[in-house]
RNA sequence: GGCGGGAUACCGAAGCGGUCAAACGGGGCAGACUGUAAAUCUGUUGGCUAAUGCCUUCGAAGGUUCGAAUCCUUCUCCCGCCA
């Protein structure tokens, strides 16, 4: 721990919405160095959806450039709140979780965090350790120290309220239960979306409470997904997951829009404004395809990612197929007679729904075989082995006949 | 406990006896264009069918009617207000 305190808050409220306070942190920065102990940097993690996108990527990262000025990582996992389960829901009632699953889903999301922090500087809790064991008593207590008004200062339940929404009951204990864990971890420092102000925040008043120093809080921007509008989320399908393929993840990331990659030179790859000033320069095809070698080559390595640019321009700029392709082996007892027709074979390789959803690939111009446009939905298909069976830009079946 | 509102396709939201497989928006898919799966524009978006047409769908179950998403009854669930 070499660094100075100043560049050190520099470091660490990069790219920060919400930093509560500089001040403090720099009290506590200047203590820790002298006693030679490194802060205890706190990040909650829910693990009811193991996989990681390039969203949690954001937190991930700031909690690695933390472990690399010398400070700990305390990586919590919300088994307990995952077992319980949320059951407000206008969206489905999220299903309860066994232990065995939460566990399985612990490891998965450990594997994967490891991707981007360093093992040797991290700490990982369930918050099963204090909670589990807890009485209702206790709960009580501890909801007491809690006021509705205070709840209500967060933005979304202060919105909803407003608005005649539901709001449920357990959904005012997770702020509680959160904060409680900076408690039990001894957190210095806080970290998470700007969502989680409110959250964070509480955990100050918590600490308070038990007569523990507030912890700092730092909260970083909610990344944007796909879609270029909605925070990128699983369950809205606008997300890049880290332990998806490498074609998979570099055509999502050449999928977002021009004025949105900048967000992702920011803050996935952590560039500043000069090094973004750079890439503007270039042309924004040029931009982009750095931008998502870059984030490939993190997660695959840059034999991959270049390796997948290579691919995706082959299919999308010289409309090549590609090298490889899912096969498809014409059953046997259909091979009497060598032909099919072509709405059968569109769903029966998967590249169709239904023969509805065929007939409507066909007649839009979307299927090709061999190269060569198909526009008849009656199509009768003499079938050899090899042949390349295309529905739109991206689906391909290659078809084997033994 | 009392009163009121609501449940429609992937999501949001119209429809309130026939012309409703159901407006519109979003999303999805496809096409054109291009610099990419950007942007923009166009088409399409329950199932079966070559097509005419048929079948399933508007919270659930019954009923009225020649005919119901639309009317009646019961039920289930959700929400708000007052206490």
């Amino acid at each position: 721990m070499s660094v100075a305190v100043d560049q050190q808050i520099e470091r660490i409220g990069a790219r920060s919405v919400d930093f509560v306070s500089a001040e403090e942190l720099q009290k506590k920065l200047s203590e820790a160095a002298a006693a030679a102990r490194p802060l205890r940097v706190k990040y909650g993690a829910d693990p009811s959806a193991p996989d990681l996108h390039l969203g949690h990527v954001v937190g991930l990262n700031k909690l690695r450039e933390c472990q690399d000025l010398g400070h700990t990582v305390v990586f919590i996992i919300g088994d307990f709140t995952a077992m319980i389960g949320d059951p407000s829901g206008k969206s489905k009632t999220r299903p309860q979780l066994s232990r065995e699953q939460v566990m399985a889903n612990a490891g998965s999301y450990q594997k994967q965090v490891f991707k981007v922090l360093d093992p040797e500087r991290t700490e990982i809790r369930f918050n099963s350790e204090w909670f589990g064991g807890m009485t209702f008593e206790e709960v009580i207590r501890l909801s007491s120290h809690v006021t509705v008004a205070q709840m209500l200062q967060r933005d979304d339940f202060a919105k909803r309220y407003g608005e005649n929404q539901p709001i449920s009951l357990v959904e005012f204990l997770y702020p509680l239960v959160q904060a409680y864990d900076s408690v039990m971890v001894n957190a210095d420092i806080e970290l998470g979306g700007t969502d989680q102000l409110f959250n964070l925040l509480l955990g100050r008043e918590l600490q308070k409470i038990f007569k523990q120093p507030p912890q700092t809080v730092l909260t970083l921007p909610l990344l944007e997904g796909t879609d270029g509008v909605q925070k990128m989320s699983k369950s809205l399908n606008n997300y890049v997951g880290v332990t998806e393929s490498p074609q998979e993840q570099f055509g999502k990331i050449m999928s977002i829009s021009d004025d949105l990659m900048w967000r992702y030179y920011e803050l996935i790859l952590c560039a500043d404004a000069g090094q973004i000033a750079t890439q503007q320069q270039r042309h924004p095809r040029e931009a982009k395809d750095e931008l998502a070698r870059q984030i490939v080559a993190r997660f695959h390595g840059p034999e991959a990612a270049a390796a997948a640019s290579r691919e995706f321009a082959r299919i999308f700029s010289e409309r090549e197929n590609p090298a490889d392709m899912p096969e498809w082996s014409l059953p046997s007892e259909q091979a009497a007679d060598g032909t099919c027709g072509l709405v059968a074979l569109l769903v029966q390789t998967g590249l169709a729904e239904s023969n509805g959803a065929a007939r409507r690939l066909i007649l839009q111009g979307g299927v090709r075989l061999d190269d060569q446009k198909v526009t008849d939905p009656r199509a009768e298909i003499p079938l050899r082995d090899g042949q390349i069976l295309r529905a739109g830009k991206r689906k391909f079946v290659r078809i084997r006949v033994a």
